[in-house]
DNA sequence: GCCAACGTTGGC
DNA sequence: GCCAACGTTGGC
């Protein structure tokens, strides 16, 4: 189903590697997906695993950084336009390194599926366009590189710890709803009811990929036409 | 740059 | 399995 097909592997796989994406997608060996129903061990890993009795989703928001910011040498910029500059508009989702971002990328994001994409760590931190996954969950080759500053020692190409999709760019929001905006609509919803009272951005504020409902993703949706603030 | 919130680790 | 120490996220 991998829609488009770059160019082959060969092209180098440095560039922006951020908390959670870069680059495009390249061939992975998808068949060692089937290494990801094994859990030899039981440990903290599988507490925090506990999140499958969730609903399953079909909306997504997607942390990434719009500044340069370096982490073991590496930048970890990659903006919404460096999405739409990617190889077919398209990007791996790397290096997300936490069990419950982790198990919705490997579980429950699907073919088609749309994310808001929101910029963090940055002057305005806010939802700036949309993408939508194009690949589905495969490993995260950057657990195994060394000089990675995702690199996790723990993990084995036998049964790789870390999972990532491909997203898509598909556009941008008619206008930018900043963090701020959604936080005072949050909180009105939390006072007096509303769609956007459990929204994962401020229920969940660390996860990195998060799941919306369908009544939060309309909700959103439905701010873009709003004139700001 | 600060720091609160929260996830992870490891001793016991 | 508890929990303190530590590390990270990310808004401000």
């Amino acid at each position: 189903m991998p829609p488009k097909r770059k160019a082959q592997d060969g092209n180098v796989n440095i560039q922006s590697r951020a908390t959670k994406r870069n680059k495009t997608n390249d061939k992975q060996p998808e068949s060692s997906q089937k290494a990801q129903k094994q859990h030899p061990k039981k440990t903290n890993e599988d507490k925090n695993q506990g999140n499958d009795v969730t609903p399953m989703y079909r909306h997504w928001l997607l942390k990434s950084e719009p500044n340069s910011r370096l982490e073991n040498g590496v930048d970890m910029k990659f903006s919404f336009d460096d999405l739409k500059k990617s190889p077919s508009q398209t990007s791996c989702w790397d290096g997300v390194r936490n069990y419950q971002a982790r198990n919705f990328l490997r579980d429950q994001m699907k073919m088609g599926h749309e994310a808001f994409f929101y910029h963090s760590n940055c002057k305005e931190p806010g939802i700036i366009g949309l993408c939508k996954v194009v690949k589905e969950s495969y490993p995260d080759y950057t657990q195994f590189d060394p000089k990675d500053p995702h690199y996790d020692h723990t993990s084995t190409k036998d049964n790789p710890k870390w999972f990532m999709v491909d997203v898509k760019y598909v556009r941008p929001l008619q206008r930018f709803i900043s963090l701020a905006e959604l936080k005072k609509a949050h909180q009105d919803h939390v006072r007096n009811g509303g769609p956007l009272c459990n929204l994962a951005l401020f229920t969940k504020a660390r996860l990195s990929v998060q799941p919306l409902t369908q009544e939060e993703w309309d909700f959103i949706l439905k701010m873009e036409q709003r004139d700001g603030k």
